[in-house]
DNA sequence: GGCAAATCTGGAAGCACGTACTAATGTCGT
DNA sequence: ACGACATTAGTACGTGCTTCCAGATTTGCC
């Protein structure tokens, strides 16, 4: 291992119980923080912030640029998994998105040939987004490279490590909810 | 409780563990996957995202469109926590980013005041960016109500379950760097 | 001294995301 | 039936992040 390959290894330490942390992060945050418990909120916050980028990053290389945002990807892997289209308002509240940005990624997919709009027989102020077979074909292709970046990604995690750390990531993200819904209901919204 | 809310809140749902999930993300990446570890892989990587999102959007709103995006705070907070400039280089390499987008971050902090940008006397090529005065009381002026934020969004996580977060993400951050590293030396980038 | 590499930034472009607004449609109460 | 109000997707616009390309200048090595 040269000192090139040295130079951009993570300086990611372990602490006294052998858990990773990153040593830059704890002196940037410790002058923002009062008691060791923010600290460690500080913390996990900027590590789910670092962890997403990881994974952000994994995944353009891995579809290699071709029209697979998260975003985009995540919509078509839902409309993959349904036999019937999906909403544009559905499938951006399921997203957690804006209706406007749910109608963007569905505009890159069908420019792409993945999905097509077909109006709703139910609304006619609504439009269905379905997968089109070219995006199957596209869901097929990808589907084991897919599976082997995704456990090169959790090499060295037991099972019982992706549970929780799924379950803690879904933790955060009620409490954020909850969260915002008590502002909206209380009128603090800016 | 009304109905109302009823509609908004999430549909997580508990496993047999007693530990959250997605059946939304469970029924569309079944398909997508092979053996249960895979799904439970999927399903990780998709947490993380849902919970990065959170992360932003409780940001987005504690700072009120005041110049600090994710990326602008974090070298502000780096910058915070040093009592001299860092290079334009370093703080891109430190956050992982190109040096061309950590011109743009600190163009927006410089922007706002909150940075400034000065030569550095021992590489005339190289300028460091330090905080203001008006930075350093931005950021005391947001120390408190991010600290509380924080302590909203890990409301019921134990001081145990924040170092596990934080240890699992930072493994995976760590698992990317080497494949991206590995993918670099056998030329294998695009 | 010569040259390759490093440093930062101007300029441009693409993408994700959000807000405000509009035309069309659907729902509900009278 | 009618009017008020809500909902729907998309237009127009803006911001931020990120990448790419190129250029001027400086530094370090042979």
């Amino acid at each position: 291992m040269s000192c090139h390959i040295m130079k951009d290894v993570n300086t990611y330490e372990s602490d006294s119980d052998g858990l990773l942390y990153d040593p830059r992060v704890r002196a940037a945050m410790t002058q923002f923080t009062d008691t060791d418990n923010d600290l460690l909120t500080f913390e996990a916050g900027a590590a789910v912030r670092t962890a997403n980028l990881a994974v952000e990053r994994m995944r353009a290389h891995g579809s290699q640029g071709r029209g697979a945002s998260a975003g985009a990807l995540d919509l078509l892997i839902r409309l993959n998994g349904s036999e019937h289209g999906i909403s544009i308002g559905e499938l951006a509240r399921t997203a957690g998105v804006s209706s406007r940005n749910a109608t963007g990624l569905v505009d890159t997919l069908e420019h792409d040939g993945l999905v097509r709009r077909v109006p709703d027989p139910k609304d006619r102020r609504s439009v269905l987004a379905e997968i089109t077979p070219a995006g199957r074909a596209w869901m097929k292709a990808f589907r084991k490279p897919s599976q082997l970046a995704m456990r090169a990604m959790f090499h060295g995690f037991a099972p019982e490590e992706l549970v929780v750390l799924r379950d803690l990531c879904l933790r955060l993200a009620a409490n954020q909810h909850r969260l915002a819904d008590r502002l909206r209901q209380t009128g603090q919204q800016p």
